[in-house]
DNA sequence: TATTGTTATACTCTATAACTATA
DNA sequence: TATAGTTATAGAGTATAACAATA
């Protein structure tokens, strides 16, 4: 007998154990779905991230945006002309310094962000609808401490 | 005055409400550091998990696996290569039907699971050394109940 | 010399689609 | 016709390395 029985559940109780597992395997989820709510406004889980940051930090340059987004510059140039063309933000330049730019969200972008976060919120209600808000914020702040590399 | 000051630091409050923010920042650090853990022992994250699957459900099909790791076909037939060349597991036959292959674990790769997953047990007291035993198994508990896509 | 932004390139992970051999 | 496995290819996301302009 060395066939697996077609009709009994694959388990992973071995892998259950382990809180990445479910970490990924819920991040999967979350990011496939994220990806679809946000695809109609134009943009994707890094480029909402970014305008977030440049909201929220204006005149940031796009060395402290790799920075707060934990990616390289080089990643960003891709990252900020896709905003610029979109005219969610504006490079303007820094006086005394001519080698950086100061990434400002514009009129646009500002309403982009609105729209773009009361989405997200939608999403994160229905992915985690089987959480209460209390379990949410506990899920949400227990997320904020793992250890950071 | 269009410089962002270079000494204060960068917020991310408009990010850090959503669980999802909080998840990708948490996964990528739990990616990053099990990757190196498992170097060491020819696993990738992956890799691991099939294992851990194949160990689990014996002369489980390569069809099947792909179903429990959620990947196409197509990506378990390198996973599977790979774990087979490193003479983890095997590709035993099905009698009755030669189309599929019946996958268990060997000896050495029975082996290479415990030792595997004792340092991914030391990964992640380091990862979640600042939850204590109840915050972990609350987190991953919580992680386990994201709605499924 | 160091920093900012840029470009070109490569790497990892995964999906898609077309194929073969079996059923 | 449908299924299991395979192959080739492509895409997303990100990193690495070398470069020009400026400090």
């Amino acid at each position: 007998m060395t066939k697996c029985d077609k009709d009994t559940a694959i388990t992973d109780q071995n892998l259950r154990q382990f809180v990445g597992y479910n970490m990924k395997r819920a991040f999967l989820s979350v990011r496939e779905d994220l990806a679809n709510v946000l695809e109609p406004l134009g943009l994707r889980m890094t480029s909402f991230s970014a305008l977030a940051i440049i909201r929220e930090n204006p005149d940031i340059s796009q060395s402290r945006l790799a920075e707060a987004l934990h990616i390289e510059r080089s990643g960003v140039v891709v990252l900020v002309d896709e905003l610029e063309s979109a005219d969610l933000i504006e490079r303007g330049r820094v006086e005394g310094d001519r080698r950086q730019y100061a990434l400002r969200t514009t009129e646009a972008g500002e309403t982009k962000w609105k729209e773009a976060e009361r989405a997200v919120h939608a999403h994160e209600d229905a992915l985690f609808h089987d959480l209460s808000t209390e379990e949410r914020a506990t899920l949400r702040d227990l997320l904020r401490r793992v250890r950071r590399t």
